[in-house]
RNA sequence: GAGGCUGUAGCUCAGUCGGCAGAGCAACGGACUUUUAAUCCGUAGGUCUUGGGUUCGAGUCCCAACAGCCUCACCA
């Protein structure tokens, strides 16, 4: 086995006085910093035929192992951090029969740290010549095939830590992911937001249409749900007259797993007191033109075989317009949607209109649209937290952000009628059933209501499909560090 | 939940028509003080995911289970 010759040199690394665990190692340099220090080497010309002198900065660093050549009474080791990669070069003479003896304990995987010369060698490339060697980790587990890394899917995300350290452009993603949360959670703050952290278990599962997961409190003896929106908590606090509130987190879906869906999932939930849904396209195009600044990214984006091209203003196009366009069908046409209906398959009979509209829209329409394109004013029917347009009831005042026919974000004019609010959620659409309805009654919610939420622009944000897009990621398993898995049976 | 594809050494992958289980990397032993996907010589490494079945004989064919990926369903 790999393992007996790595506990080998494990003993080894013991009977020669090391830790093969390590401890504190202060100082050390991050290795593309190191690399950056490469023009600070002094050179001066070299004897007749040789090359030249050089006098380079004295460099601490640690990392992993990853490539090791072994040349007799020399070894050549690359080790990675975070930041980079260098070469090192670890001579017997250069660093004496003591610390050569604990070199040759060192295996691909291992993590080490070292002092030394930063300058070129005979062939240019930059190298650390190691004058001091630190044990600092041993690793039991062989490392990836070198090349390649780690391909199989399912390895690389059990075992996210090899994927991280072998995939190419893995930690990047993740770094990235990180930069875009806060760029967002920046600007929202310098515009004057402030986050909260609202609950995570609700007694009743509001603000979207999804099943939740259920779980259980013993000391109270109630039934609980995990939350799936964040949404009618934060405008409580409007009511308690926090006027820009938001809040960064985890909702959870009890529903299926795909490319674009994992069972928990990252959610900005933003409101704005006295603002409404075309405040928050503003809003919307603030942020996302942060997060892609905080990534350096400028100009169209590849997204697969898409170029997205994320210049402000957006796009915006209303629903009907759009049903129009894709379907050929104008969306007042009542009778010619039903027959698109019943050509695909889509149940007509006891249905509301609208419910067999949208069905429609996202059948036909929702993949065409590679936006970035607003889509706006929903049919009201299917909005039930969302105030109705002045001019039109019929018309909610909300849009959603679709970008390579994916949705991204989903806005409101808030509904802060504590009557019709209470109307709506009684009102099941006729045909719906119960877990794909967002009607649901909270008695609390109408409560808070009644007591006067200023009118308001609510603003929702899928953050690991945002972080998708904007890192070209295909699947939302990407982005996520530890996706669920089924566990591995023993 | 349905269908398709995949599962072989630690990793990446071959394995033809059903006839001795293979390679590269990693590992181990040896040579090498300027290599860089180091090179050269040698060695070792397998419950072919699991369980059944067909067959003289199964990694290969059939059935089932498990896991992953994809598509669909589900999912504003």
């Amino acid at each position: 086995m790999h393992e007996e010759s790595r506990r080998a040199k494990l003993a080894r690394l013991e009977e020669l006085g090391v830790d093969p665990w390590g401890g504190r190692f202060d100082g050390h340099q991050a290795i593309g910093a190191i690399r950056a220090l490469e023009e600070t080497i002094e050179s001066s010309p070299g004897e007749e035929g040789k090359p030249p002198n050089e006098q380079g900065p004295q460099v601490r660093a640690a990392g992993r192992v990853v490539l090791q050549r072994k040349a007799g009474k020399l070894i050549f080791a690359d080790i990675r951090d975070w930041t980079g990669q260098i070469q090192l070069l670890i001579g017997r003479k250069q660093v004496g029969d003591d610390s050569w003896a604990v070199a040759e304990c060192v295996d691909l995987g291992d993590i080490i740290g070292v002092d030394g010369e930063l300058k070129h060698t005979r062939t240019g490339e930059l190298t650390i010549f190691v004058e001091k060697l630190h044990y600092l980790t041993k690793s039991i587990e062989p490392p990836p095939e070198k090349h390649k890394g780690l391909t199989n899917p399912e390895l690389r995300q059990r075992m996210r830590y090899l994927d991280l350290v072998y995939g190419d452009g893995v930690v990047d993603r993740f770094l990235d992911r990180t930069k875009i949360v806060s760029a967002i959670r920046n600007s929202l703050t310098s515009s004057g937001f402030v986050e909260i952290e609202g609950p995570t278990l609700h007694s009743i599962a509001g603000g979207a249409a999804a099943r939740p997961f259920t779980t259980h409190h013993n000391a109270l003896d109630i039934p609980l749900f995990m939350r799936i929106a964040l949404e009618l908590h934060l405008k409580r606090l409007l009511v308690g007259g926090i006027e820009r509130v938001f809040e960064l987190g985890r909702v959870y879906r009890n529903e299926g797993i795909s490319p674009r869906h994992n069972p928990e999932f990252t959610m900005l939930e933003v409101y704005q007191a006295y603002g409404d849904y075309r405040s928050m396209m503003d809003l919307t195009e603030q942020l996302i033109s942060a997060a892609l600044a905080a990534i350096g990214r400028e100009g169209p984006i590849e997204w697969g075989d898409k170029q997205i091209d994320f210049s402000t203003p957006f796009a915006r196009r209303t629903y009907d317009e759009l049903f129009a366009e894709h379907t050929g069908v104008e969306a007042n046409d009542s009778a010619g949607v039903a027959r698109l209906a019943e050509k695909l398959d889509i149940e007509v009979a006891g249905r509301h209109p609208d419910v067999i509209k949208n069905e429609v829209f996202e059948e036909l329409v929702e993949d065409k649209l590679d936006g970035p394109v607003f889509v706006i004013d929903y049919p009201a029917s299917i909005c039930p937290l969302t105030k109705r347009s002045r001019q039109n009831s019929d018309v909610a005042e909300r849009f959603e952000l679709f970008v390579a026919g994916m949705e991204i974000a989903n806005a409101y004019t808030e509904l802060n009628d504590p009557d019709l609010q209470e109307e709506l959620f009684r009102t099941q659409l006729a045909g719906q059933r119960d877990e794909d309805s967002m009607a649901k009654m909270d008695h609390d919610f109408i409560r808070a209501l009644r007591n006067g939420m200023p009118p308001a622009g609510g603003l929702g944000i899928g953050i690991d499909r945002l972080v998708m897009l904007l890192t070209g990621s295909q699947s939302i398993r990407d982005v996520i560090l530890f996706p669920l898995l089924r566990p591995e049976s023993s």
